[in-house]
DNA sequence: GCGCTGCCTGTAAGCGCATACATCACTCTG
DNA sequence: CAGAGTGATGTATGCGCTTACAGGCAGCGC
């Protein structure tokens, strides 16, 4: 807000002084009727050249603003798309942890901004309250066009609700058994493809026989699809394994994966030679707890992760995982509600599955391929 | 969007079924007249219990998702604030450097969000596109209520504009010198203090007697106190340095850290003892440059960053840093919004300082005090 | 000179909601 | 039992823009 200001006698400052200028305003001032100005903004060319920099003077003149309500009212669309994302970690503590918890929703959240932008959509982006108001949803999918969710951060009564109205478009997280959702767009991660083929390479390159995987408690889709890879590389390899996970962790934090880790060294019988974590942040807090407990990576243990995240290759030993093309996914989520958008939601529900890519590192004997850089 | 569906014959799957119902068909199915709709919205308790339940029962029926728009038009006001921010790298060079690089705006986005969601606010965010597209602002300003605006990622003549119509604050790179801006809420940390602090601590506790300083080619304002914050160290502690930083870099990322690194390793005449890095990324390069060439952190020479982001305390030697507090940033600003917004943005401008601290760990010989994880 | 065509601009009708104001049904006082 | 007060609901208007549709006015061929 400007201030009217330093010439201003008193305290006038830093208050918005005028009604924020209309049409009306600028029609008038440039002497022509509101529908040109509104033509002038929306379709240039049908103007005269001459009559369109009049009303373009008197808009700059004015601090001429279009409003987006007014706009999206009369034109029944906002030219805004939205991202739910799951909101992990109590907001009160601000711990270290959950700063790197979050990057996977961030790279999301930047590709699908950057891909937004592309098309001249912005975004608008919500966390899912993990007490789950109800009131996000009508807050946000009453202001956008689209709406992209990530797993299982919108009750599905919701989401079908929301579906009615405008495309959406489910992030990770495979469509779940109900009917509903099969029908709407969706983009996955190759979650089972990629821990097979990581796992294979354990077993197989480098000679693993007694592999531990550590999952979670409450199975998502995604991490059962992953045990689901594990369980068929060591099949294939004639390794031994249960039907259950090693291990079961409540979170996926650095430290349930450091405790998954201590568990692990002091269970009876033979050290597990490979520790297969479901994701990136559970594997660096292992190969912290094994630091500390001075065994070493990949010589007594292999240790590997899922996920691909930023700190996997900064890690000591850098972290062999499977990559996720998030911020890729973010920017297929994105597409996908611009094709809509513009086909009128035509055509059969989407699923696109991501192809991964197992990134080999020093965390289970592999020196790094690539630079360090 | 639902299917007509299972049930249908043909390709009617995944269209948009019917116009999306609004207040007029709550109210007829409720039996109510629109007024009562809308209230049983705003103001609940106005309502009798009976009629509400009839509504909210008519609206869940209906699958009823008020519109944004006409809600935000009618009460000119539409409950979101927004965020620009830089979008560092190309677009399509989706490198892995870049992933890192843009953690600052990663974090300032969640804490906005975080703060606009306790207010009951949403965020809409849009990367400021290098070539700097005036649409965007247009495209965002007409769609929110207050505007946080990292320095320098919008035209002040642009800002000016929209601070006409709304609150605006603007995040880090301290307000410059230009009149106008001086009057916008400002939020930036104690750049030179923090460095100050931190250069101190090399200088007495670990007595460094030849530090060199990395900054970079064209100064942003926090760089420059950052830069100031060390001369005057070096000067409290009559320690000679020159009035130019010791090396200037084009971009801070780990490339131009590396780079710098080896600059200075192989420039003529003694190692300094000390290499103080403008930011964490080319710290963290550089750490990996004097790895490569044998060199022992902090044995032969002490590294140090700026930012404490995450990978600063991941990277072997863990990074001596200055913490910066970059999601409270971001909360900071969303709460000076809706107090703005709250006052009718009443009230001089205010100008925020967030402290810092000091991160002592490895890369300056300390030991970390706090555990790792 | 006339009607026609095209280009440019104006007129007017909403878009879906919030809300001031009017109305109505009661309850409560005196 | 009239009049005032109270709570619940309806009526009507307008928020600022988009967009058919309807002119007005030039240039064209006849």
């Amino acid at each position: 807000m400007v201030l009217s200001a330093r010439a201003a006698p008193t305290g006038e400052r830093n208050r918005i002084v005028t009604a924020a200028p209309t049409v009306y305003d600028v029609a008038e001032r440039a002497g022509v009727s509101i529908a040109t100005v509104s033509r002038v903004y929306r379709t240039p060319d049908s103007v005269r050249a001459s009559t369109r920099e009049r009303v373009l003077a008197a808009a700059r003149e004015l601090g001429y603003v279009p409003s987006g309500n007014a706009r999206g009212l009369a034109s029944r669309s906002t030219g805004v798309i939205g991202l739910c994302f799951p909101d992990y970690g109590d907001p009160a503590a601000d711990t270290e942890d959950d700063d790197t918890a979050m990057l996977y929703s961030d790279q999301i959240i930047r590709g699908m901004e950057r891909a937004a932008r592309r098309h001249g959509y912005a975004l608008l982006i919500a966390a899912s309250l993990k007490g789950g108001a109800a009131g996000l949803v009508a807050k946000v999918a009453g202001r956008v066009d689209g709406f992209a969710v990530m797993a299982r951060t919108v009750p599905t009564e919701e989401l079908e609700v929301i579906s009615r109205r405008m495309p959406v478009v489910m992030l990770a997280g495979p469509r779940e058994g109900t009917a509903f959702l099969d029908h709407l767009d969706h983009i996955e991660v190759a979650n089972e493809d990629g821990q097979h083929e990581l796992t294979r390479h354990l077993l197989v390159d480098h000679g693993v026989r007694r592999p531990a995987y550590i999952g979670t408690v409450e199975e998502s889709p995604d991490v059962q699809a992953r045990f689901d890879g594990f369980r068929l590389a060591c099949r294939d390899a004639g390794v031994e394994t249960g039907d259950e996970p090693a291990l079961r962790l409540d979170r996926l934090t650095q430290e349930e994966g450091a405790r998954a880790a201590a568990r692990l060294c002091e269970s009876p019988g033979e050290l597990p030679d490979a520790f297969v974590f479901a994701n990136d942040q559970t594997a660096v807090g292992a190969l912290r707890e094994l630091e500390r407990r001075g065994l070493s990576v990949p010589d007594d243990v292999i240790v590997t992760g899922f996920d691909g995240i930023p700190l996997s290759r900064l890690v000591r030993p850098a972290l062999t995982t499977v990559r996720q093309p998030m911020v890729r996914m973010g920017e297929e989520a994105t597409e996908l509600l611009v094709r809509r958008l513009n086909s009128k939601g035509e055509g059969e529900p989407v699923s696109r599955v991501l192809p991964v890519s197992v990134a080999r590192r020093a965390s289970c004997g592999c020196t790094e391929t690539t630079p360090t850089l």
